[in-house]
DNA sequence: ATAATATATGAACAAGTATTCATATATTGA
DNA sequence: TCAATATATGAATACTTGTTCATATATTAT
């Protein structure tokens, strides 16, 4: 974070053109969110986590073993996808099960592979 | 990265399921490109960035003066947003300026809005 | 109650990253 | 060619984050 905004010579964009991208810009906690949100999808990690959920809902135990991680960080990271709420569970005995929490996240993580792909 | 699979007594996924997931999991090389391309979603200047860049194209130092933050970071995080083709550019005189590559971006900010607002 | 087992979590460490500062490069005009 | 200006970039620093290891919690069966 900086408290200087730098100005050169003179500004190219037209003040409606500032006042318009001020009005569509969220506000800094949702931008904040926002990153937040992308941040959680920004591990190869829980990509996998998410990718193997896509099937059927899973115990912490199948995940680790699937994706070919130690529990533990796999219980870490669950708690991160929990946090975002892009996962739930139900506890089953000693065993919890992990599903996805909605759509939303296939379709971001399909919007995302179209990106790449092209 | 680890090279131990927990394993706890009994594997609750069916066979075909953990088949399924390994069919349907994209490869190591994708599930990165994926990260990567999410990592650059989650950092809040460079999404504030992308907002200002809706709305028309703009020169480096338009960018940094809308957002406020100085010149050096914006050009830091521009050639991060280059590398991944989420931004493209043209040279006009000196200066620089910068656009939208596709509409993808528009799309995948969409979608993490709903997800937040949720 | 005790043992066994599935999951969760705190602390530590290593690796990655965003910003700043100083400076380099590129372009224009005089 | 030289000065001015817009942008780019390397190095350093502070901060964040993913994994590991050890251990705690929760549940079941004996």
């Amino acid at each position: 974070m900086s408290d200087t905004a730098p100005t050169c010579g003179y500004i190219h964009a037209h003040e409606d053109t500032i006042r318009a991208v001020n009005e569509r810009m969220p506000d800094e906690d949702t931008l904040c969110d926002l990153a937040e949100l992308y941040k959680v999808f920004g591990d190869t990690t829980r990509i996998k986590i998410l990718y193997a959920l896509f099937e059927s809902e899973m115990c912490v135990c199948d995940i680790a073993s699937i994706i070919n991680m130690t529990q533990s960080a796999v219980s870490h990271q669950l708690r991160i996808l929990k946090a975002n709420r892009l996962v739930r569970y139900r506890r089953e005995g000693k065993t919890v099960f992990y599903a996805l929490a909605d759509d939303h996240v296939k379709s971001i993580l399909g919007q995302g592979l179209e990106h790449i792909v092209e």
